[in-house]
DNA sequence: AAAAAAG
């Protein structure tokens, strides 16, 4: 299929639209030909501009080619672009318009979502907007989005940069001037605001004090963040705001009670639970009511009643909790009323709680692991066992099948990547060193999951793990052409990680044999079991022998793997941590309700700044819509679903992670498993359905031992499947009422961007990366 | 109903 040829038919037929200033094409006739370029990391068939490349090329001087919004590394995030934005009819930008694609007219590119699926060398660039004709274009007369109103705050109030113009690090407000709102009526939650940073239950003075002194409210010199923009006097009028008392407090309730938090710095994941804060639920009377609740499916869901569960203080460690990790026996605690029946399979998922503190003193030696291999978890952070690690590795190691519940971000790659390695080793130890190195040889792990982000994430653990003892991994997922992949699978390997479609392509092609496995893992198992996973992941189970090792693991391991626990495992262990939980969690919930009408004005108001953020749609086409309208605001937004092509997949995603963009516009495709550090506010454009889903979205964000703010944006008249929803998850939510340029946005975006809004050091302020 | 996962 010349995917080639359209991309090139399309850029040849169009490229005199565009003076031919978008040479980059791979035909030798566009300008930018290169008939070996440096940038062919691809064998030549596909030139592409390294990054220096781009620069060179003096993408600074002027837009010619039409923003490659992702391509603005000459703009710094919170600087002006080194071009000139330009509107669309060349007048000076719209506030905040940093010269987003539309800006230099890239007409004639036409490209529509299968353009952008070809990433080859067509387009020469690695540019991902580039390829699709204006707005206008695009949309056909569809009018325009109003910014009307948004011209009282044409000083850029969208464009999220202009920070640190005072030579600090700190991010600046930009919506200092937003007309007051009328709260009106609805004080009581009004701003809710703040809890992330001073948790000090609302020290008014203080409040008002810290808020001075970071410049806010009214503020640090205008001068310092938009120089350009006319001083508005009316908001210098503007009242201030009422950080009154009135507001809910949050209860931290036994916080003080807890240990001493670890320092889970750079661990390969974040250690917290993300489950909102259980112990507020219980206050709430969420937990001791179900019985008066609708009945509620506890088939689909994990279970989520610790009632019974050790206490903290109790002395039974993890390791005595194993004795007791075959108690496949009814609920001692279950409520009247939450009966249900047909909950077998949910009873074995109920697991002994893994005590926190006992795991502390247990280094991954004592667990079962040899030197080379606690040496390579050294070197990817890991110094000592989390929770989940600490109970499920040596149960791993015993061969034993196992179902794990780790959080987000618990280290659950870890807990079975490292066994599943030393296993193999020792399995392998019989063998002569010939055997273990024979080209060809049939893999003897295998480790699955629901997206090829994720494959790769794990791999990215997994593999040093695994060459520390000399063991080789691959990586099977579609997507990407097969060579390689057949290629690594004839020069033999160990370990294969990579997603259920390719791998059984690779099966049925006969050039993976999976008779030899050992050990097979799935992660996110519960997503694995939904419909059209469960088939295929059945199949490959299938191919490996009876007798293999099965691990399960997921934040929300539930009933739903049943189909496949009682197919194919026996006796299975069962793991879950307790201890760090909801009350542990460092994320705090919120629901903005607002208009349909309201809801992208305020996404872009939430997603602009510096701050790392994610934004989940719930449709590939709203993601990409929802992308452009941000980079219509001026914000570095690249989006990840499954419309892309898996290079283009890659290339954004790590455009978060290397903070080359600073929105991720995601479908669900990135709600599982992927770890981007210093996520610092998850936006739910679209709420889920599920209430899982709500979960794993949550999880991208609060890793890592730091601050992480959820907001989920719910039309009025969704509200109360929104509140199903967060019932479900039982996540306490702050709810508010908004509309674009309330103050409440501002904070909460202020907070995502690490200003400094409580006087304390702030988790967001750090990017450093993994 | 959507998204993911083979091409």
């Amino acid at each position: 299929m010349p995917k080639n040829m359209g991309a090139q038919s399309r850029a040849g037929k169009n490229s005199p639209a565009r003076g031919g200033a978008r040479a980059g094409g791979p035909s030798p006739k566009h300008r930018g030909y290169r008939p070996d370029g440096e940038g062919s990391a691809h064998g030549g068939k596909k030139p592409r501009w390294s990054g220096e490349q781009r620069v060179a090329r003096g993408h600074s001087s002027e837009r010619p080619r039409g923003g490659d919004r992702n391509d603005r590394r000459d703009a710094p995030v919170d600087g002006r672009p080194n071009w000139e934005p330009r509107g669309r009819n060349g007048e000076t930008a719209e506030p905040g318009y940093r010269g987003g694609r539309n800006a230099g007219g890239n007409r004639g590119f036409g490209g529509g979502r299968d353009d952008r699926r070809d990433d080859r060398g067509g387009r020469g660039f690695d540019r991902d907007r580039s390829d699709r004709g204006p707005r206008e274009d695009r949309f056909g007369d569809r009018p325009r989005r109003d910014f009307g109103d948004r011209d009282q705050n044409r000083d850029g109030g969208f464009r999220g940069g202009d920070r640190n113009r005072d030579g600090g690090d700190r991010p600046r407000r930009q919506w200092d001037d937003r007309p007051r709102r009328d709260f009106g009526d609805r004080d009581q939650n009004r701003d809710g605001g703040f809890r992330g940073g001073d948790r000090d239950r609302g020290d008014r003075a203080r409040r008002e004090n810290r808020f001075d002194g970071a410049g806010r409210s009214d503020r640090a010199p205008r001068a310092l963040r938009h120089d350009h923009t006319p001083f508005r006097e009316d908001r210098a009028e503007r009242p201030r705001r009422d950080f009154g008392d009135d507001r809910p407090r949050r209860d931290f309730g036994d916080r003080e009670d807890r240990g001493p938090r670890r320092d889970f710095g750079d661990r390969d994941r974040a250690p917290r639970r993300d489950f909102g804060d259980r112990d507020q639920n219980r206050d709430r009377g969420f937990r001791g009511d179900r019985d008066d609740r609708p009945r509620r499916d506890f088939s689909d869901r994990p279970r989520r009643d610790f009632g019974d569960r050790p206490r903290r203080d109790d002395d039974r460690g993890y390791r005595g909790d194993r004795e007791t990790q075959g108690h496949y026996g009814p609920r001692r605690d279950r409520e009247p009323g939450a009966g249900v029946p047909d909950d077998v399979v949910l009873e074995r998922l109920t697991a002994e709680a893994i005590q926190v503190d006992d795991t502390e003193s247990t280094s991954f030696t004592d667990l079962g692991l040899g030197g080379n291999i606690v040496t390579a978890l050294a070197e990817l952070g890991a110094a000592s066992p989390f929770p989940i690690q600490a109970g499920t590795i040596p149960v791993v190691l015993e061969g034993r099948d196992v179902l794990g519940r780790g959080r987000t971000g618990s280290g659950k790659t870890i807990a079975f990547g490292a066994p599943l390695v030393e296993r193999l080793l020792r399995l392998n130890a019989e063998k002569s060193s010939n055997e273990r190195r024979k080209p060809g040889r049939a893999p003897r792990a295998i480790i699955l999951a629901p997206t090829r982000e994720l494959a790769l994430q794990i791999d990215r653990t997994v593999q040093p793990i695994a060459r520390s003892v000399g063991l080789f991994t691959t990586q099977l997922y579609g997507g990407v052409p097969y060579a390689r992949q057949y290629g690594a699978l004839q020069r033999g390997v160990d370990i294969v990680v990579g997603t259920p479609g390719r791998i059984g392509d690779l099966v049925s092609q006969g050039r993976l044999d999976l008779s030899q496995i050992e050990t097979v893992v799935l992660d996110e198992a519960d997503h694995m079991c939904d419909l059209g996973f469960l088939e295929p992941v059945q199949d490959l189970l299938r191919r490996t022998p009876e007798t293999s090792q099965k691990l399960l693991f997921s934040a929300t391991l539930d009933a739903a793997v049943a189909a496949l626990v009682d197919e194919f495992l026996r006796e299975p262990a069962v793991y879950e941590v307790a201890g760090e939980d909801q009350d542990a969690s460092t994320i705090e919930h919120r629901v903005f309700m607002l208009d349909q009408r309201d809801k992208q004005a305020v996404l872009a108001e939430l997603a602009a700044g510096p701050g790392k953020k994610l934004v989940f749609a719930r449709t590939r086409a709203f993601a990409e819509d929802l992308t452009d309208m941000l980079e219509d605001y001026g914000i570095r937004a690249v989006s990840l679903h499954g419309d892309l092509n898996q290079s283009r997949r890659t290339r954004n995603l790590e455009k978060l992670t290397s903070g080359r963009a600073t929105v991720l516009v995601a479908t669900d495709v990135a709600a599982r498993g992927i770890h981007v550090d210093d996520v610092t506010l998850v936006i739910q454009a679209d709420a889920p359905d599920d209430y899982k889903t709500y979960l794993h979205r949550a999880g991208r964000t609060g890793r890592a031992g730091k601050d992480g703010i959820v907001v989920t944006l719910a039309p009025f008249n969704r509200r109360r499947r929104t509140e199903s929803l967060l019932q479900r998850a039982e996540i306490e939510a702050e709810w508010t009422e908004v509309r674009p340029r309330d103050e409440l946005i501002a904070q909460i975006a202020d907070r995502a961007n690490g200003v400094d809004v409580d006087g304390e050091s702030d988790d967001f302020a750090d990017t450093d990366e993994d």
